[in-house]
DNA sequence: CTTGACCCTGTAGCTGCTACGGGGCGCAGG
DNA sequence: CCTGCGCCCCGTAGCAGCTACAGGGTCAAG
């Protein structure tokens, strides 16, 4: 009873700011369901349809991957806290440890640059990180 | 003068910690130079190799791209400060901006996966953080 | 002389898209 | 009715940065 029931892939695009090449690309991958067609073989999509590519890319932006979002939204209907917790805890410790890592590089990089930038070494600073090793034996 | 003049790209493997399919593909992309061969035409490195090699990887580790350590170490000499400084300076700014979105996933995927834990909700938090929009109008 | 460990080449696969190329459809204007 | 524009269709190739084959050759030890 809503004044427009379906919408085309350009409209879904535009809808939920998801490319529409990546919505066909979903298609294939089976993450998003295949729509009904028009008689011309148009791709007619539902608010489902819009529901549930919202909360793909909001996956996405989270940085889950796609089996994970798989796996968190699955083909039917919503999955339960017990099995969702796990993937998203695990997610939230490989975003941590990347974190702990880009630390690291930001320190070293900073220390680096910053050593640039003051030049009292004769050899750049930045390649002095990387060569730390000159000679094996 | 060394007891070693050459190794192989096994060898080179292992002293560098570079997987050797990885050390090809470098080869491949002209990012390390082609080494002499033997009668065989097995490859032999060098301990210029090594270096260059481990400077590579440790570029790597710190997050360059290939095409920014192709900058940092080009095909001969040591880059001069001036060269490198920008782009580690650039490559410093995209690691800070990573961290700030790292961060942003964090808490939010923290304070998701804590709702899990305390279960007071009806659907899963986490469910709930990616669907905020259920219907359109 | 055989066995096994190494080396060679070239190509296909991975993730997650994105961008073609070469065609159909739908609708508005002339 | 026809044209033209914008949208849609499909399939495939490309991006980074490896990694993993398949199907061979080589070398040194036993």
């Amino acid at each position: 009873m809503a004044s427009s029931p379906t919408v085309t892939i350009g409209q879904l695009a535009a809808l939920t700011g998801v490319n529409l090449e990546t919505i066909r690309y979903y298609e294939r991958i089976a993450l998003m369901p295949e729509p009904a067609r028009t008689a011309a073989g148009y791709r007619a999509y539902e608010d489902e349809h819009r529901q549930r590519l919202s909360m793909i890319r909001r996956a996405r932006e989270l940085g889950f991957s796609i089996d994970d979002v798989r796996a968190l939204i699955g083909l039917g209907e919503p999955k339960p806290c017990a099995e969702v917790e796990p993937i998203a805890a695990a997610h939230l410790a490989t975003v941590r440890a990347k974190i702990a890592d880009l630390r690291r590089l930001e320190t070293l990089l900073g220390a680096a640059v910053r050593g640039c930038r003051t030049g009292t070494s004769q050899t750049c600073p930045v390649i002095e990180v990387l060569g730390g090793d000159p000679a094996s034996a």
